[in-house]
DNA sequence: AATTTACATTTGTATGTACAACTAACTAAA
DNA sequence: TTTAGTTAGTTGTACATACAAATGTAAATT
C-alpha cells in the first residue's frame, strides 16, 4: 500500500502530472481576476507581442497542436478579445481593443502567480524551472 | 517575440503542463501493450496492491478528485477488469482475473517508460523526480 | 427513535486537449 | 499549365479531468 505510493511518487509521468494539476489550480485562482483561464491568457500575451502572428507560429510557441489552437483562437474570437484576418492559407491574427484592455489585468495576475508560487517552492524557482523546462524539450524531441 | 517565449519558460505553470503532455504521450506509447492509458493502468496496480480498497483512497493515493474515480472504474468495471462491491456507503474495489491477469503487462510497460526517459533525461532523474514531487505536494497544501 | 450532520459515491455538465480526416491554398515538377 | 505534393487551418470526435449538486448511507445529538 504504501510502497504502490513510492513507485508513483518515482515516476516522472505521474508526479509531472500531478504537479501540472496543482499548480493549474493555483493559475486558475490568480487569473481569475482577469476572466480567462491561463493559457487563454498567455495566448493573448503571444498576440500582443506579435500583432499579425499566425496560428501556427502560436501553436509552436505554446507546444499545443494546431487543432487546439483553432479552438481557443475561436473562443477568444467569440469574446471580441481579437480577430482573424484571412490571408490566403494563413489567419493573421491581431488583438481587438478590448483584448489590449485586458493585458494588463493579465500581467498582474501573471506576476502574482509568480510570488505565490515563489513563497511556496522558494529561492531554488529558476533552477526548477529551468530543470522542467530543459527535460521537457528532451522528451519532446524523443517522442514525436 | 523570443521574449515572450522567454516568459514562458521560466513559468512554472507553463512549463509543467507542457512536461506533462510530452511525458504523457511517451507514456500513451508505452502503455500501448497493456490497452490501457497509464493512468487507468496505475489504477489498477493500486488494487492490485490492495484488494478492497475503497474508492476514497485511490483517490488519494491518485491525487484525483472522487468523482473523476469514479468514472475510471466505471470504465475499468465495463471493461471488466475489476468490479465494485457496495458496502454501506462505500464501494470496495477488487481485480477480476481477467485484471490481474493484466498486471504483467502494465509491470512491463511501466519499466520500458521508466527506462526510456531515464535514458533522456540522465542520471539526475531521481533527484529531479523528488523535487517535483516535493514541489507538488507544497503547492497542493498551499491551494486547496 | 427522530433529527441533524457528516461522509462516500454518483451524476450532470463543462473545459482543455489531441488525433485523424478534411478543405483550401500554395509550391514544385512534368 | 496541369498535376502532384505540401502546408495551414478547420471540424468531428474522443478522452481526462474537475466542480457543484444530488443521492444514499452512517454517525451523532436530541
Amino acid at each position: 500500500m504504501s510502497e504502490i505510493k513510492d513507485e508513483l511518487n518515482n515516476c516522472l509521468y505521474f508526479t509531472s502530472n500531478k504537479l501540472s494539476r496543482m499548480i493549474g489550480k493555483m493559475a486558475d485562482q490568480e487569473f481569475k481576476i482577469t476572466g480567462l483561464s491561463p493559457t487563454y491568457a498567455f495566448l493573448l500575451s503571444i498576440v500582443n507581442k506579435k500583432e499579425g502572428i499566425v496560428q501556427k507560429e502560436i501553436g509552436e510557441i505554446l507546444h499545443m497542436s494546431s487543432s487546439t489552437i483553432t479552438r481557443f483562437i475561436d473562443k477568444l474570437e467569440n469574446q471580441a478579445l481579437l480577430k482573424r484576418v484571412k490571408k490566403g492559407k494563413n489567419s493573421l491574427i491581431y488583438l481587438t481593443e478590448k483584448g489590449k484592455q485586458k493585458q494588463a489585468e493579465i500581467d498582474q495576475a501573471w506576476e502574482n502567480l509568480h510570488q505565490r508560487y515563489e513563497k511556496v517552492i522558494g529561492s531554488k524557482e529558476a533552477e526548477i524551472v529551468e530543470n522542467i523546462n530543459k527535460i521537457s524539450n528532451q522528451i519532446e524531441k524523443e517522442v514525436k
